[in-house]
DNA sequence: TTTATATAGTTGTATATGCAACCATCAAAA
DNA sequence: TTTTGATGGTTGCATATACAACTATATAAA
C-alpha cells in the first residue's frame, strides 16, 4: 500500500478534491448563465436520463454512484422543477421509472453545450493525449474504488 | 469553446465527479476503519493545518478551495470534536488564527497513513508515467477554473 | 399457502456547501 | 477625527449527501 509513495505524496490535493469542486462550480455558474437553473449535480441526473429515459432509481443511483437516498432527493427536486416524472412500474410495483418531461428533454441542448464549455474552459492549454491519459486514470481510480 | 469535441465527449464523468467521489468515500470509509471519525472534508482541513499551522480561515478557504462560511463551520464541527482550536489574532481582531490541539496533532500519523493507503488503492493498476499525468492535469485544471 | 428473504424506495439525522445578507473590525481618505 | 470602503467571519436558506432504519412489494423456500 505504500508502493508509490513519491507520487502519492504530491497528490493529496486529489484527496481535497479541488479539481471537481472547481468544474463543477464552473458547470453551475455556465448553466446559471446561459439561464438553466438547475445544479450540477441534477445536471449529471438528467445527463444520464438524455442517455436513456426510463431508468429506475437504482440504475440512476448506480450510474452517478450516489446513494440511492440522494438520488431519491435529487428526483424531488427535479419533479418540483418539472423536469422528470416518476412512474411507477406496473410489472414490479416497488420501482419508479423516471422519464423526462417535454422541459426536461428541451433542456438537452442548452445543457449540453454548456457541458461542453465548461470541459473546453477546464482542458484549455491540455493537450489532447493529457486528456487522454487523465480520461483513462480516472475511469481506472473509479473502477478500483466503485 | 468547442475545439476539442472528441475528447470532451467521452469525459463527462469527471463532470459527474464520479471518481473523486469514490476517492472520498473510500479515504472516509479507511479513517474509519482506522478508528478516526472524522470526514474527508475535515481531514482536507487538518492537512492543510499540518503543513502550517496558524492559517486564517479565508486562508484554509483558498487553500481548499470552498466558500468560507464551508470553512466556518467545517471549524465549527473540527472544535466540537476538539481537534482545533481558534485563536483571536491580536493584531487583526476580525480574523481567527486555526491552531490545532494536541489531539489534532497526534492524528496526523495515523491520517496520514489512512490517505496514502486510499491513494495506493485509487492508483492501483495505474504506472507511475500516467499517475504523474493525470495530476498535472488534474493541477491545470484547477488553475484554468480557480 | 405461508413464511422468509431480498429489493426499491422513503424518511430521520448529521454533515457539507454556495450564495446573499449581515456584523465587526481595520485602513485609508476627507 | 470622522467617514468611507475593504476585509474576515457568521447566519439564514436551499440543496446535496451518506448511513441507519423503515415501508412496501416481490420472490423463493418451507
Amino acid at each position: 500500500m505504500d508502493k508509490n509513495p513519491i507520487e502519492a505524496t504530491e497528490f493529496y490535493d486529489f484527496l481535497t478534491g479541488k479539481a471537481y469542486t472547481a468544474l463543477s462550480r464552473r458547470l453551475q455558474k455556465n448553466l446559471r448563465e446561459a439561464g438553466i437553473e438547475i445544479t450540477s449535480e441534477q445536471w449529471s441526473i438528467l445527463y444520464a436520463l438524455w442517455e436513456e429515459e426510463g431508468l429506475t432509481q437504482q440504475e440512476l443511483a448506480q450510474r452517478t454512484f450516489r446513494d440511492k437516498t440522494a438520488i431519491t432527493r435529487l428526483i424531488d427536486n427535479l419533479v418540483r422543477r418539472t423536469l422528470v416524472i416518476r412512474v411507477t412500474d406496473d410489472s414490479d410495483r416497488r420501482t419508479n421509472l423516471i422519464y423526462l418531461t417535454k422541459s426536461g428533454r428541451h433542456l438537452k441542448e442548452k445543457c449540453m453545450h454548456q457541458a461542453n464549455k465548461t470541459l473546453a474552459e477546464a482542458l484549455h492549454n491540455v493537450d489532447a493525449a493529457h486528456t487522454q491519459t487523465a480520461k483513462e486514470t480516472l475511469r481506472q481510480v473509479y473502477i478500483n474504488l466503485k
